[in-house]
DNA sequence: CCTCTTCTGTAGAGGTTAGTACAGAAGTGG
DNA sequence: CCACTTCTGTACTAACCTCTACAGAAGAGG
């Protein structure tokens, strides 16, 4: 089953990470395969060899932050005792994302969004989809609190979602603009004052 | 007083126009100077000429973007009868322009941020002035607000300011992205269920 | 008309981009 | 040991980037 041929000298899994920190630090366009070969490295033909071109090497970056990072939010929504604290933890678990010392601030798929043009429309378009994604996990939360009772059932899950979702691109700019994160936190807080708003009054919390 | 040699060919000021258009829809990096001049109507040595070079006529584009675009929310904030409508017509207005049709969607200078890396340093510099510029003016207007009595003294405007700035950002994105006017309209309204969590009583509108 | 100045188009310099040809290295299977 | 496969480093291509040298054009002042 072993590949024959003169095996590959460097760790694939760990050039696609720093890979991906590369085009998260500096987004798609204005990230040049020189920078990357030479962050990960590796000469260009077995970057290349590897991983194709610099569209798909940044696809794979792009599915392994959703993969490690994003996955993160998800989970905290997944363990939030409500749908309340399941929004709340997502918020204030990107800020914290967005503002770790060891990674480049903000959300690499936001930044992707705004630095490829009409020329790398694939690219444009690949992550599109991965912003709409965040937006209807919220949803899809919002909707599960909906049928189990937790949520008034004429409550507009969808305006909700998009709500928060733009608010935490809003986030996600803020932090790569140098904000705190203690600030963004409370920016948070405030909010999550627009739900008792629109949640009605089945959720006291 | 009329200056000697051969007179310029062009409209300098519908040309700087033409750039800022092309700035906003394309960033700053992702713009070459082959598609300004192309854009502009006239050839390198001229656009050189005329505006020194690619990073001198982008901070001229950001420089009239802001003399005629954000000019536009900052007299809406200023004929708004209160406070709470003042933010509601900067946001309200924001919507309008970061969605209309003959333009490029959502904020140039939003855009700008994300599409300069570290290499373009003194530009990224430029453009984070420009959008701590928006979360001061709008600060100003909120502690005229409490000046005047309108708003209670302890108000945190600070706060309150970071967070719709943060918020304006979002839809910036949100619009780019492709997001209906109406449907961020409405992501407004939700926005300002905000103010009155945290103006007080003072504020009954 | 002539000079002086400044603009215009052509054409290209010098550097960077994404991607690759090729020869040799380093493994596996027989 | 040898064929075969696949990776590696060097060195390159063709296209693009920002910006400019240069010659001629087009105005103003005398």
């Amino acid at each position: 089953m072993a590949r024959t041929g003169r095996p590959r000298s460097f760790d694939r899994d760990a050039a696609l990470h720093t890979a991906m920190l590369v085009f998260w630090e500096r987004g798609y366009a204005t990230t040049s395969t020189t920078d990357l070969s030479a962050a990960m490295g590796i000469n260009p033909p077995s970057l290349y060899a590897a991983f194709k071109n610099k569209e798909q090497l940044f696809r794979e970056a792009i599915e392994l932050y959703e993969r490690t990072e994003a996955e993160s939010s998800r989970r905290a929504m997944d363990e939030a005792p409500n749908v309340r604290e399941a929004v709340a933890a997502l918020l204030h678990g990107s800020v914290d994302r967005f503002t770790a010392e060891d990674r480049p601030r903000g959300c690499m798929i936001v930044h992707a969004a705004s630095s490829c043009t009409t020329d790398h429309e694939s690219v444009r378009d690949f992550a599109l989809r991965c912003r709409a994604r965040t937006k209807s996990t919220l949803a899809a939360r919002l909707d599960a609190a909906v049928a189990s009772g937790e949520l008034a059932g004429d409550t507009d899950t969808d305006r909700i979602a998009a709500f928060y979702t733009t608010f935490l691109n809003g986030l996600s700019l803020q932090a790569r603009d140098g904000a705190e994160r203690a600030q963004l936190h409370e920016l948070v807080d405030m909010a999550m004052t627009v739900w008792s708003a629109r949640t009605g009054p089945l959720v006291a919390a």
